[in-house]
DNA sequence: TTCAACAAACCGACTGGTCGGTCGGTTTAC
DNA sequence: GTAAACCGACCGACCAGTCGGTTTGTTGAA
């Protein structure tokens, strides 16, 4: 029993926490019914109380689950660049693109969860936190590497996680550009607000700006 | 009786604004009570709802008079400063400033009005909207004026306030630093995203930049 | 192989508290 | 006299969470 019922246990699970993804993204939080997550699970309530403590748990359980998502990408896209910056800039480049796929997670990430009210902060800024000390941890070693000079790494890195979520704020409720469309320019203007140079065909070392 | 009946009227939606403000902001448009508001109004549920037809008005009129007040000190902001950059600069600071003199303001702004449900998105998309765009009409003024290169000038506006934005949050939410004590970081950042010179004592024509 | 025993998983009608909004009535101001 | 302004008890829709009951699956003794 314990094997077998155990993976069935965790594919239920699964199960809900798909169908939760959709109707929380689509409705926010507060307006989210947990009968029709339920229903798109073609299970009944007292069901997903059985494997959820509360709608609220449930909500963060889906929250965490799409944030482990995206850190993954994020960090295995800066693995393989061959600068820090390069990195930082490839991590940012894998969230925008992941995000710019999937309307409805970028809902969720970036708007449907303050609907929950104050509770929600807490795990907003846990996640954000997380992608934060990716991009700051990048740029802390292109600084260590003279590559850029020295700045306020954990700012930078906020400034750019800002930056993304306006972007996509503005495709999803205006109409806007999807995100992955301006992306290149975008990271043009990140890039150069740590004061790195652009990234063409490589960084080169002794390189000048000189404007007028 | 019209005069000065006119006079007294808005004279109570103006008290009925600033009890809603506060409520709203400590509580989020969900979460915060119609009858709170009555109370801290001094004035009965049927009383506020002879001055606004639903909650939902009550809470866009909150928005509007808030957004109102915070462009208005970003355009003066701009108009004192000497050239378009620094316009944008200062019109950025003095959202900034203001902000960080109000947290209730900068949560009521930043993020409890999502706990509204979609329909919030709107009115959140129209503020931010008015705000950006005086931040790109300055950056397109300073394109035309060769104070820097061409760019996306609407791109930036969003990346700039996102920057804001995202400051904001994680003051509110972190412990982080107050948004005006990163300012001067935060902008050097912004400025140098747009190539434009950074702003120390006043730009002087035939600086540069070198690395290295 | 069968079946009793037991527990895990699931069901769905129901409850209890919450509020936005209403409305008949009262007060205030002209 | 009358209309605007205000009152506040009440209504009714809403929905998370509950709970007694049913089904399903597993186990191990006969």
């Amino acid at each position: 029993m314990s094997q077998a019922s155990a993976k069935q246990r965790s594919q239920t699970r699964e199960r809900i926490l798909e169908s939760a993804e959709l109707v929380f993204a689509d409705n926010g939080y507060h307006d989210a019914l947990v009968d029709e997550i339920g229903r798109r699970t073609s299970m009944s309530k007292g069901g997903l109380y059985f494997h959820f403590p509360s709608k609220e748990d449930l909500f963060f359980a889906v929250m965490d689950r799409l944030a482990n998502k995206l850190v993954c990408r994020a960090e295995k896209a800066a693995t393989k660049a061959d600068s820090p910056v390069a990195a930082a800039e490839a991590a940012l480049g894998a969230v925008v693109s992941a995000l710019s796929k999937q309307k409805r997670l970028a809902r969720l990430l970036v708007t449907q969860g303050y609907s929950m009210g104050n509770a929600f902060e807490k795990k907003r800024t846990e996640i954000f936190e997380r992608f934060a000390s990716i991009i700051r941890s990048q740029l802390d070693a292109a600084v260590e590497a003279g590559e850029i000079d020295e700045l306020d790494t954990g700012l930078a890195a906020r400034v750019w996680l800002g930056a993304v979520n306006e972007i996509v704020v503005h495709w999803l409720f205006s109409g806007g550009p999807s995100p992955s469309e301006t992306a290149s320019e975008l990271k043009r203007l990140l890039v150069a607000s740590i004061g790195a140079p652009i990234t063409g065909p490589k960084p080169e070392s002794g390189w000048k700006v000189v404007l007028e």
